[in-house]
Parts: structure tokens; sequence; C-alpha cells
DNA sequence: GCGACAG
DNA sequence: ATCTTGTCGC
């Protein structure tokens, strides 16, 4: 039932491509890099009566089958501050033709239906799995899923990528002159001036930092402070719990089609 | 034991 | 992105 064009089998990859680099570039102007929401953060501010605390934090992660790589698992997750309880999950099991991107916007269906049923679990803020504004063209996935679900986004990434002559090494020296002051952030400011995001290390024994970067609705010391909030481990909660269960979500579908077909769905044979 | 990290 | 194995360390 797929409705590809047949006329172009060969270039449609690199039109679906030059198609999200436009989509991004529209986007990226609806971006909002400041504090859009009106819950607050901490309870130290308790004079803030009539405004609601800031209570679910959503994260998002997706995995891949190994035996099949177009098979991938898109998962939401949300939590409960302070406890850091996942109060709701929530998965999506999708063919990808083309990589990785397209099938990211799963995650705008899930929670488009979450805000339609009015649902009690709607997270306040999410976090994703990947770079916002810390990406080449300033406007990575935790941006583009911030603006589609018109909902605050963090972005947080495992890995620097080099932009504005930011570096993964020079990041974990300046870290490591600070090896006794309390604070492990440090502002990522690239050759240009411009303010990409923060490395950090969420933990003691996390040697290697994580990268957090505004989405969407969201300043970046707001995006920090809840990142912190969350870490559990050096991986924040939401993102790791995410993660955990869309592996897990792949795996036990692979072996519950095992015992249907009693093979492996390679389907290489 | 579980998490971080190696590669 | 995925897997596995092993070491180190709290």
């Amino acid at each position: 039932m797929d409705s590809e064009g047949a006329s172009s089998e060969s270039s449609s990859s690199g039109d679906q491509l030059e198609k999200w680099t436009e989509e991004q570039d529209q986007l990226k102007k609806k971006l909002i890099a400041y504090d859009d929401f009106s819950w607050k953060l901490s309870s130290s501010m308790e004079l803030s009566q009539g405004s609601e605390m800031l209570k679910y934090v959503g994260g998002v992660d997706m995995s891949f089958c190994k035996e099949d790589s177009s098979l991938a698992c898109a998962c939401l997750i949300v939590l409960e501050l302070p406890s850091l309880r996942v109060v709701h999950h929530d998965f999506s099991l999708l063919r990808l033709h083309v990589p990785y991107v397209p099938g990211f916007l799963a995650f705008r269906e899930i929670l488009q239906k979450m805000r339609d049923d009015k649902h009690p679990f709607y997270p306040q803020v999410l976090m994703v799995d990947g770079n916002g504004i810390l990406h080449p063209r300033g406007f990575g996935l935790a941006c583009h899923l911030g603006v589609l679900a018109h909902l605050p986004t963090i972005g947080v990434g495992k890995n620097l990528h080099h932009v504005d002559g930011l570096n993964q090494s020079e990041v974990r020296r300046s870290l490591q002159l600070k090896e006794n002051e309390h604070e492990q952030v440090i502002t990522l400011v690239g050759n240009s001036g411009f303010t990409w995001g923060v490395g950090f290390r969420p933990t003691l024994s996390s040697l290697k930092p994580i990268y957090v970067s505004v989405g969407h609705r969201i300043s970046l010391d707001s995006a920090v402070k809840i990142v912190k909030m969350t870490c559990k481990y050096r991986v924040p909660e939401p993102i790791r719990q995410a993660d955990m269960r869309s592996r897990a979500y792949l795996q036990e579908h692979q072996t519950e089609s095992f015992k249907r077909t009693g093979t492996v769905t390679t389907g290489s044979d």
C-alpha cells in the first residue's frame, strides 16, 4: 500500500532531506527561546499563589531494531516531580523507509492525542534525546518537536557536535578545571559569541558531560534547572526511562514474533 | 550489584 | 542507532 511515486525512485531520499531542511528553516522562525509557560519551577517561591507548579516532565526517545533497521520504537514517558516516578508511558512502533527524523514526528501524534483527550499527565515540559538550538543550523530535533507540538522542550545531547568552534575536549578541559567547584556547568559560547547551551556533569561520577540546550519556549537557565532536578544518573530520568522502555518494548516485540513464526524476522534467508 | 565507560 | 563483554568504583 505504499503510495510512493514510482517516477522518482532514486532521488526521493535527497528530496526528503531537502524538504526537511526547508521545514527546519520555516519552523525556526517560530522558535521561542525564553520562558513561555505559566507554571513555577521551584517551591522556594511559595508566594506564587494561583500559579501551578511544575509537576509533569515528559521524555522521548527512539530505539531501533537490531535485526531490522527499518523497525523502530518511539517511547514517550511522563514522570512526576519531585518523586521522579513514571506516571505514564506510551509506545509507537514504526517502519522507517528513511532514517530517523521523520519517525521522530510520531511523538507529535502521541502528544496531540494526549492533549485532545485532556490526559491528566500531559507533560508541562518535554525532554528530548537530541539537541535543541545546539545544532549546525540552530534547530535540532528538540526545537522541531517543540514547535510542532507547541510545547516547552529541552534538548539533551550525549555528544557535542562541532558548531561555531565548540569542541568536546575543550569542554571537558574546562570542566576539569572546575573539579573542586560545586557547579559542574559550563556555558557553551561559540566563536561568534553566541551561547549555544551548556555542558555539565550531572553526577560526581560522570566524567563525560551531557549537553543541554534550549528546545522551545524555555530559557537555558530554566532548562538546566529542570535537567538537574531529574538527574539521578548521568542521563536525566525522563530520557533514560524512555530509552530503556523503548528498548524493552522492541525486545518483547521481537521475542513475541519469534514465538509466532519460530524464526527471527530478518527475512534474509 | 549497578552505573560509567571503553571501542 | 544496536549489541556484548569486561573493568573500575561506590
